[in-house]
DNA sequence: TATACTAGAACGAACGTTCGTTCGACAATA
DNA sequence: TATTGTCGAACGAACGTTCGTTCTAGTATA
């Protein structure tokens, strides 16, 4: 029983034999309120402040309920990050398929990330915020998942810098946290809802980070 | 005594008579040396995971004898707050003194700001991943510095597009948080003493942040 | 002696976790 | 059809520990 091994991609979970408590749902989507539960808790007060009776009450399931369905604390967090990590670089994988050009890519990659994360706040708020919070193989899991991430985005930097060799001096891995900061900071002050519409910001990001914030490929202006 | 109404700037305490123990200073002294293993805990552990105790033990000093210093945890967390948003804003003032080019501005406030984080990098740390664990007025207080600070990098953004008004389509609240969003999470990733030097890493950024990755003003491609 | 400061013990509260138990649904037996 | 046994789900209560904070007593300086 409990999640220990299970698989962030996998919808069944092979123990428990799809019994239906009516009106509870079966044990898979029980474990996705609880865990939509904490999110969204972890995500107000951060994972620290955060108490496991918190994370109960707002599930609407006992303290010992929620032991029932996670090993511990650290084991809720993991989860929420292997999820949220997986799913983001599925997602990049796939609107990155077919497309060729460097520069249509990395536009591609910010307007998935943004989308994603307009989608999924709570998640990625946890996910940028507790990055160091997680210890041991938890920790080395999801950090190897995050640099397969760094790894394509990286990697489209560098063939959009390679396209357009006009300066020699950029550091790779320097530009590629530039972009991340932008993103990853968002938790930080957008919000979706009263901001402007998350594929405007994702247009405005894409440009000031191709063109900056004064060079324009329209006119030359020396 | 304690701390609670001292000015970040005051270098004086009023109460304490400069009283001084051989080996160990003044009181204002011995009070920033507290502060400084404190920030440095806060750094190391996150502010809700770091203990007084563990507080106390980095500082050489009792847990009562850190209690004799300040008058709780939030405090000190608020005056390390204060004080590095305080100076980081003095710093950028001072810099930006008698620089006329919005651009020139921009680049002199990415390098002050750089400048400081290298030279601070530790007090920086906790001043951008605890940006909400302080409440009431010692949030304020601190949200209120921040404001300043951003007003004053938002007005520069803002020059700077005005004197190459190429693009009207630019929301300054993004352009500014992308920016900030990028200086912000420096301290997840660069370490002066590893990487490129702290210049070098000023002016690649402050070139994306003005031309971006690919267009750039000499030329225009169209 | 008066003051500045420290040390250690202790406080109540909250923490993550575990325990023993009960409940309800199902399968096999009689 | 009744009865019995099994198993997961969920519970209230409590575990031992650590938290921020306070208290009391003591030491060294001026």
């Amino acid at each position: 029983m409990s999640v220990s091994e299970q698989s962030f991609e996998a919808e069944a979970t092979p123990s428990p034999p799809a019994v239906t408590f009516e009106g509870r749902g079966t044990y898979d989507e029980r474990l996705n309120q609880i865990l939509a539960a904490a999110t969204a808790t972890f995500a107000r007060l951060g994972y620290e402040k955060a108490s496991m009776r918190e994370v109960a009450k707002a599930a609407g399931v006992s303290l010992a309920g929620l032991y029932h369905y996670f090993d511990g604390k650290e084991k809720i967090l993991f989860l929420i990050q292997f999820r949220a990590f997986g799913s983001l670089q599925n997602n990049l994988r796939e609107k990155l398929h077919g497309i060729d050009d460097p520069e249509l890519q990395l536009r591609a990659m910010i307007r998935a990330h943004l989308t994603y994360f307009a989608a999924n706040m709570e998640a990625l708020k946890v996910c940028s915020h507790e990055l160091d919070s997680l210890t041991g193989s938890a920790y080395s899991e999801t950090r190897q998942i995050r640099h397969a991430y760094y790894e394509i985005t990286r990697g489209i930097i560098e063939r959009l810098i390679h396209t357009h060799n006009t300066n020699g001096n950029i550091d790779l891995h320097v530009a590629t946290m530039a972009l991340f900061g932008t993103l990853n900071w968002l938790y930080r002050w957008y919000d979706p809802q009263r901001g402007p519409a998350v594929t405007t910001v994702a247009n405005q990001i894409a440009d000031q980070c191709l063109h900056g914030l004064i060079g324009t490929t329209k006119t030359g202006d020396q």
